[in-house]
DNA sequence: ACAAGTACCCACATTTTTGTAAGTAATGGA
DNA sequence: TCCATTACTTACAAAAATGTGGGTACTTGT
């Protein structure tokens, strides 16, 4: 029940949000797309984020059917984290979400090589 | 500053969520990729959210550049709100939200209708 | 004997977000 | 004269999200 969107009384956006509109959600899943990774690799692809959110937003995540969770009896523990089919399914969405973000950054880090010497670190 | 978001240290898709990651950011970009509309049709158009917080995520695009708010001298008062250029470059990623959304409700309520007579109402 | 390593969990504090209720201005219509 | 209308704003309260610091288990390597 991420921050109660309603996907039944909502329009279709919103019913998207009721699944990847997480605080870091979509940046998991689309670390995912990459293939499975363990707890560990996932916290180092996501530094803006402490562990105690990653633990959250996967266990949210996989509520959702979008991730699965692979323990191994081992020592020290190893648990890999890895896209369902359904979870797949969000793939298109994200890809243009990175590549939006990507032209996004390269716009705004060339505006301010620019015109702005000041601080304008927002 | 939407939920604190870093384009700079995050990565692409964090770039993105800085823009429309706020809680009902991506539904009123979607309501106004068919054209601009006054903030009475937006409210009409996203029942879910209070008036005060369409109001507020709409600042909050508008200062982004997403959006551009246009102010008749009229009484009672009219205003409208349309997508600039740079938020209309978001139109590729909330059609696939808005697709992946009406697949999903469908489902969603196929699953219902199927093996569940009891009060699943999440 | 002891530290390191991993993927957590827990309690608590703080910050952020969201909701609620009320108020405003100026005009046209009953 | 008085009310309805619209797009807000403001103050306050409640709820939710997030951060912090600490702890755990069990084995391997030193």
């Amino acid at each position: 029940m991420a921050r109660n969107y309603n996907w039944k009384t909502g329009c279709d956006v919103e019913a998207t949000l009721s699944v990847i509109g997480g605080r870091w959600k979509p940046v998991l899943v689309c670390h995912l797309l990459e293939g499975r990774k363990r707890f560990g690799e996932l916290r180092r692809l996501t530094p803006n984020a402490t562990e105690r959110m990653i633990t959250l937003q996967l266990r949210e995540l996989e509520a959702d059917g979008v991730v699965s969770r692979h323990v191994y009896a081992e020592v020290p523990p190893r648990v890999e984290y890895e896209l369902t089919e359904f979870g797949r399914s969000l793939e298109p969405i994200l890809m243009l979400m990175q590549e939006w973000g990507s032209a996004f950054k390269a716009r705004r880090l060339a505006e301010e090589s620019k015109g702005d010497q000041s601080a304008r670190t927002a």
